[in-house]
RNA sequence: CGGGCAGUAGCGCAGUCUGGUAGCGCAUCAGUCUGGGGGACUGGGGGUCGUGGGUUCGAAUCCCGCCUGCCCGACCA
């Protein structure tokens, strides 16, 4: 994309009304444009991280099973209220009527119409297990929408459901989708601890939540230093093998972690003193089991093998995907700007001409462009180094790629890696062998 | 929902107390110079002062209602 013609406004100035590093910054680096509380319209850029997101959580999902769905945004009544959840559910439920005055909701989640959608069609155990999950958006009429979209009141998130035939099988379901979120945030290059959880209105006896360890969370995190220590590349926990999930349930089982309200003050004290770590936390994900709780309200029923009807066990699995995109910044950030992991900035690399005019120059950057128009972020715009400089710090592309009428003479061009700030001059087939583009 | 604050140009703000020509910085447009960390100069454009009512010769300014947004608290992906 060249920045000339991009719809990506930057800011110099801060808007008044935000508060925190990741909405600042997503407002400064033209990511989000707020349309109301809690309401925001996401710009190209913002968009492109979005999807990032979704697409490393879809691929996940799909290694372990996952299916992927769509489910509408807007449910009917009748279907709450056949899990009773209607009255249950709170003000927190944006409530419409149509034009015939049939009560339709804007959906706040979507265990209901889930449940529904598989009872009527899945009949046999054979058929099981199944695990379904969509990304759509939601809408929760929070009390207080804050810090741009970490709360906002409409969100985009994945839900997954899962559908067992026993106890012990949706057990195993859960612990699974656990390490599968676990590889998830690890790719989305934040650091996630799982934490014991109460169930909420989901319901359910066994649940946790996933938060990003970062300083300006809202919870306060206790966790055992074991959760930093396991070796992810390594450990080989593949969410696929029984034996490595249930490792995972082992190690939840004794490494204590627990949010400010679940803190249980004498598990604590068991935990030695050099290995007690804290800090603070971003929500992004929370997993139920919930049993039968669903499929009995709502008279679900599959045969069983000996020709008997069961109600299948049930868990639900969200990942707060727009919430994730504070939750990152947050985690990672400076005072110059957003700092992107690879795998969800919105372009790889910028590309800075400093001398746009100059022959040599464009010519250039022109070469390199050509090679990933779509990839990188070509700032052809007739502004002073400067502004580019701040501009692309700013905007937190992990790689920057300066083109100035110094190097060009010599066909030389710099790297700047954003993370580490490392700057280095090469020939140009060499800098784009090192970003892959050779 | 309780408590606090705010709405004036795209953004950040002053002006409101003490009523009398609507301002500043940035951004933007045209031009000249400049050219490796938000540059300089010249000239220009852009406003229902959130909204409805009231007081007054006269309201951004005083009074009342409403709307919207933000912050603190309880709740959540």
């Amino acid at each position: 994309m060249r920045l000339s013609q991009a719809f990506q406004p930057t800011l110099k100035e801060v808007p008044a009304e935000a508060q925190i590093a990741s909405h600042r910054l997503m407002l400064r680096a033209g990511l989000v444009r707020q349309s109301s509380s809690g309401i925001y319209t996401w710009l190209p850029a913002g968009l492109r991280v979005l999807r990032n997101i979704a697409t490393i959580v879809r691929q996940e999902q799909d290694k372990i099973g996952g299916q992927e769905i769509l489910m509408p945004t807007v449910q009917s009544a009748e279907l709450w209220r056949r899990s009773g959840r209607y009255d249950a559910y709170g003000p927190e439920m944006l409530r419409i009527k149509d034009r015939q005055d049939r009560e339709l909701l804007y959906g706040p989640t979507n265990e209901e119409m889930v449940t529904d959608l598989f009872g009527g069609t899945v009949k046999s155990y054979r058929e099981l297990p199944k695990m379904l999950y969509h990304i759509q958006w939601k809408f929760r009429d929070e009390i207080r929408p804050r810090f741009g979209v970490m709360r906002g009141r409409e969100f985009y998130m994945k839900d997954g459901y899962s559908f067992d035939l026993s106890y012990d099988e949706a057990v195993s379901s859960y612990y699974r989708i656990m390490l599968s979120y676990l590889k998830i945030f690890r790719r989305l290059g934040v650091q996630a601890v799982p934490m014991a959880a109460d169930t909420g209105p989901i319901g359910g006896e066994l649940s946790h939540e996933f938060l990003v360890l970062a300083p300006t969370g809202e919870s306060e995190v206790f966790y055992d230093a074991g959760w930093d220590e396991i070796d992810w590349d390594n450990i080989g926990l593949d969410p696929q093998e029984e034996e490595d999930f249930q490792k995972l349930r082992e190690i939840v089982k004794t490494t204590y972690s627990a949010t400010d309200e679940k803190h249980d003050l004498s598990a604590w004290e068991s935990v030695p003193e050099d290995r007690r770590r804290g800090g603070r936390g971003i929500e992004v994900g929370h997993i139920f089991y919930f049993g039968t709780k669903y499929t009995e309200s709502m008279g679900v029923e599959v045969s069983g093998a000996d020709g008997a009807p069961l109600h299948p066990h049930m868990g639900s699995y969200g990942i707060g995907v727009s919430r994730l995109v504070g939750a990152i910044i947050e985690a990672s950030h400076d005072e110059a700007g957003i700092i992107w992991p690879e795998e969800v900035a919105p372009y790889r690399a910028a590309l800075l001409n400093l001398r746009p005019g100059d022959e040599l120059c464009d010519q250039l950057c022109e070469t390199i462009y050509s090679r990933d128009p779509e990839g990188l972020l070509y700032d052809d715009r007739s502004d002073r180094a400067g502004v580019k400089f701040n501009d692309a710090d700013l905007m937190g592309h992990p790689w920057q790629i300066i083109v100035g009428p110094r190097g060009a003479k010599a066909g030389m061009v710099e790297l700047k890696h954003r993370a580490s700030g490392e700057r280095s001059e090469l020939p140009l087939e060499e800098a784009l062998a090192k970003l892959g583009l050779g």
